[in-house]
DNA sequence: CGACGTGAGTTAACATCATTAACAATGAAT
DNA sequence: ATTCATTGTTAATGATGTTAACTCACGTCG
């Protein structure tokens, strides 16, 4: 038995009951064994939780790949989209993961292999809406900072959604991240609005 | 000793280190009891857990509502903007709490009180933006539409600042935070875009 | 061939966890 | 004075992550 024997039993306990399914005596059985045995390959729980984190990543990485058959800039910035939104609604639970806080995990801190596995993440993104700027598709405010902030709004928005605050089914919400999209790229502001810009108050201090 | 002693200690605790530090022996000795006495005033662990979310909805809420001072729709929609900023950033933790997926804190559904918190400060991003279309600074796409949409984008934001994907101290991150904001009002699309989005491909199948 | 070390498993144990059952003390109301 | 609810207690159950000490199989080298 070694590592790659383990994960996929640590994903199916996960898949099935949350992180704290995943139990060092419960896993062991599934693997017909001792749960003492696991600590010849991994050194804690912890660290197989975030192995689960990486697999997450993995997954991600994979779906957000298939965007690179499109052929133009246009198709891939669109299909990087759908990439993510697909992965998110495939495979919620790892979704969540992804995004798991450390302590939620055991860790103080996240290794380093796993924020590279982020880091690349994002370069996707980044590359996708640096071509687009250069075919002027897109405004040149910044590859960075464009990836960023469409990122966080899809982020934001599926988190959202998976919580079940929004009172939809996925079709719908399909729907409503389109649309949402289509606000955050054309804008949302009237001439008016510029104007009210200057002389806007601080917010009042701290309550407590 | 009743609820109202015991919901702050919890606090404390989980401010400290996190959900799995709240345990409820250790509770129990915080407060000079032993941790069966717990159970006459919460049936579970759970049950705490879910206040202790319930109390950051409650802190949530008290920095939106300052917003309320702004003399205009654009001060007030500013502010509710700088409101759950300043809130996520003064309070982490608690506003990591109110985004903790059910699982993590031992329950299978939100209770129906906590859902009703949680539309409550929905409701107040969407009451701020209609002022704000009422008053012609936005445009007409629906003011429920529109706050989601910016909530979305906020959260998205800031969940992945406090997670610490990004390298840049606080300061920097209200800078990154206003930027975004203004390409997300403004829009980030040049007129070349639209003509791009007939005939986008859709997304190949399912991996695994 | 025998000695040795290494890798991978075992059992037993420890400390901690949430939770429950059974019981005690306190104090107010009839 | 008795009754009853409230609020604690101790003792126990079963689960958890983790460690220590041990066994057993296997490969390597003298």
């Amino acid at each position: 038995m070694n590592r790659r024997d383990i994960l996929p039993h640590a994903c199916d306990l996960y898949l099935q009951g949350g992180i704290e399914a995943v139990s060092m005596r419960r896993l062991a059985r599934d693997l017909g064994v001792t749960a003492p045995a696991l600590y010849r390959h991994y050194a804690s729980r912890e660290e197989i939780l975030l192995e689960v984190v990486s697999e997450s990543y993995r997954l991600c990485a994979e779906h957000l790949s298939r965007a690179l058959s499109g052929r133009t800039p246009a198709e891939r910035f669109h299909l990087t989209g759908e990439g993510y939104l697909n992965f998110a609604l495939r495979h919620p639970k790892f979704y969540e993961m992804m995004h798991a806080p450390a302590h939620t995990l055991g860790a103080a801190v996240f290794p380093a292999d796993l924020m590279a596995r982020m880091d690349g993440v994002g370069q996707f993104f980044n590359d996708r809406v640096r071509e687009c700027i250069e075919a002027e598709l897109l405004r040149p405010l910044g590859a960075q900072e464009i990836s960023l902030t469409l990122w966080a709004h899809a982020h934001g928005l599926i988190s959202i959604y998976l919580r079940g605050c929004l009172h939809m089914d996925e079709e719908a919400f399909r729907l409503v991240f389109h649309e949402s999209n289509r606000r955050i790229m054309h804008g949302m502001v009237t001439p008016l609005y510029e104007a009210t810009q200057k002389d806007l108050p601080q917010d009042t201090a701290a309550v407590a």
